[in-house]
DNA sequence: ACGCTTCCCACAATCGATTGTGGGCTTGAT
DNA sequence: ATCAAGCCCACAATCGATTGTGGGAAGCGT
């Protein structure tokens, strides 16, 4: 029996080269002694794994892994295997992690850990791996990008905000290596401008998408002496850190300062007060994603630059309220 | 120039065999090609990839991310590359996964999955794989374990409820496919009967780890008319589903009854009330047994079936309350 | 100048599966 | 019985890196 008749015999494109008895004392054989073509040879010759990688800058961010959920559905379904690598917020890592996939034959990347400027991905935008974008982007837009309508999302906050009274609203910006943070801070600001509303000192930067960051950045505001009566957090960590640090200063939320948060992450509802924040279809984006890299890898090349921004859904709950006075 | 002499070239341990200035011509022209090793193919000459696959029933579980975390952190710093897989509570899935991994290389398993009963363990233990336990193991004890000392933990809470003069207590049982569901609910009642307090129908087991399985025991045996003053949940979920349920017939919590959960995922604090529970050191989890799996990768076979049990530590919050009456 | 050692490098086999090609056997027709 | 056609299968090259081995060149001593 010869290897290659073997191979023809499993393969099941290439079964009609091969009689229907080879075929079946191949598969009686292989079965017998759990044979299982050996992958790393297989993409060896074929230059293809049926692998695809999903790259996360914090697994411990409740927002990821449900992007992952979507993604994995998707990709097992078409045969494809899913491996998750977490940078921990770290570009070394992040490269360091990209490169072993690449070297490692992944056919393709799912990022979500885009930086406005990403050297990693303008090396894999060189050497065309197919690659999308999920939930950040880049600056140069290399490769699709899916997300969510982040202006619209900032404006529903402002105009809810706007409606109770609110006038003297702060904005915690997430980092400004992040698309999410830039636009969501630029979202603010002409979300604040259209309505006549005071922008001056109202935003302040995050250095990482985190609740330390978030009690931090409020505290360094009030050490300053600046006084507002709500807060449009860059997402929901930052969001829950503020009212930590509002709480142990014994500012009392609602009732002295409103708070929304950005993403709705799953126990966002349960929290006391539950917060009032912006739902998106975290699911759907890694579904989203997933099918797009999908397509790519089966030959119909994306539009380069394409974004997609899916909508969002404002969820009033209890952290926002009537401004005092 | 021969491939040969470029690949001492770049490997450090073969460095001596090539001269000085030829290493120098060889990384100058690697570093100008942008040249990286195709990993493939070396796997496919030295068996070996430098990767190990992290198995997770559940990644929006969010007891695993810290698993995760722990893992990466050590072996990452080791020079491997961990690669997650998500089976979704799936056993066809942690199948297939599994040997696609396998297919594909990787040089050994973490494994978070088990199932009491678990013949993908089997197979690994029966190709001699380099696999460790975490969370949870099989009944076999196949592979070396890494857990926390449940029998402990939830005597502590036991305790606790009883001091607190409760009699009637309930325990959410985690799947009793999962020796984390088992262990538990044989501790749980070990802990009742030393303390003489009633088990008959104390005892009900949960479909899965999850609030909706939680919330659904618990009106099962509201139905049933069975009554209660505390529950022992078999971990944070079932604890969380289990709160729901009763606010949703009226029942408060620690008013009417108290709650204990376990794990101590990391919102539990934040919650109102904020659970008591059980908190385990889920990272130290993840750093020992990727240890023990990179000395074994190294040469040195653990001892099979040795189990490590970490230490817990009860956490006391707003959740349990002395008995109404 | 010759022979010896030492040091580098090139050659080629190897890992396991895939795939284009050619040859051999069977089958059927004349 | 002979030849043509057709179907299977074996052969061998290939993917890219690793590694044992042998040979050639340089250096040194006598």
């Amino acid at each position: 029996m010869h290897p290659g008749t073997a191979s023809r015999a499993l393969n099941p494109n290439a079964r009609g080269e091969v009689s229907r008895q080879t075929v079946r004392r191949v598969e009686r054989a292989a079965h017998l002694l759990g044979y299982l073509p050996n992958t790393v040879a297989r993409g060896l010759r074929t230059s293809r794994s049926l692998v695809v990688a999903l790259v996360v800058p914090d697994i411990t961010n409740p927002l990821f892994p449900y992007i992952v959920r979507g993604a994995e559905q998707v990709l097992v379904e078409a045969g494809y295997t899913l491996v998750l690598t977490d940078t921990n917020n770290d570009p070394g890592r992040e490269r360091s992690q990209v490169a072993a996939m690449r070297a490692g034959g992944v056919d393709g990347f799912i990022v979500a850990t885009a930086r406005w400027q990403d050297p990693v991905l303008d090396e894999l935008a060189a050497a065309a791996v197919p690659t999308v974008l999920v939930n950040r982007r880049n600056q140069s837009c290399s490769f699709p990008y899916f997300g969510t309508d982040d202006r619209h999302g900032i404006d529903l906050c402002v105009d809810h905000l706007k409606q109770l009274g609110h006038r003297s609203i702060l904005h915690l910006a997430g980092p400004a290596d992040t698309s999410t943070g830039r636009e969501r801070a630029s979202a603010f600001r002409q979300a604040m401008r259209a309505r006549r509303l005071p922008t001056a000192r109202a935003v302040v930067n995050c250095s990482s998408f985190t609740e330390q960051a978030g009690a931090a950045a409020v505290n360094t505001v009030l050490a300053q002496g600046f006084s507002f009566t709500a807060i449009v957090a860059g997402n929901d960590l930052l969001a829950i850190g503020a009212l930590e640090a509002l709480t142990a200063r014994g500012i009392e939320c609602p009732r002295d300062v409103s708070i929304t948060g950005y993403n709705d992450v799953d126990f966002m509802r349960r929290l006391t007060p539950a917060f009032t924040t912006v739902r998106v279809p975290l699911n759907k984006m890694g579904a989203l994603a997933a099918r797009t890299l999908l397509g790519w890898l089966g030959g119909t090349e994306p539009e380069l630059g394409a974004k997609v921004l899916l909508p969002v859904e404002f969820m009033h709950r209890g952290t926002t309220a009537r401004a005092a006075r």
